[in-house]
DNA sequence: GAGGAATGGCTGG
DNA sequence: CCAGCCATTCCTC
């Protein structure tokens, strides 16, 4: 575990339901503007998969990017959490 | 849109 | 310190 990974984890961790943020986002808000692979790297590298949210960082553009559980699980979080918050929002 | 190069941090030797 | 790895991003055609 390393600095930039925390730092990683914890955007990541605040990026609300149904929302999506790019790895660019996330590094930038990690500290590291341009290391958006060294982002992606240490979600992969993540300790906790299940309670970091790695679903919702997506590349730029609005692809789906990467998932260490298969880019298909990723779509369905992403949908499904999509679902929540609509309902959270209702 | 597709292909090639660059970037930034992590691991192993 | 050096080389290799990675779930991206940017530049050029």
């Amino acid at each position: 575990m390393t600095p930039f990974a925390v730092r990683v984890y914890k955007v990541v961790l605040g990026i609300p339901i149904g929302q999506v943020r790019s790895y660019k986002w996330v590094a930038r808000k990690a500290g590291s503007p341009g290391a958006c692979r060294a982002v992606g790297q240490a979600l992969k590298r993540n300790p906790y998969p299940l309670i970091i949210p790695c679903h919702r960082v997506v590349k730029s553009g609005g692809g789906a990017g990467g998932y260490a559980l298969g880019g298909d699980k990723k779509r369905l979080l992403l949908d499904l959490e999509k679902k929540i918050a609509k309902c959270l929002g209702d």
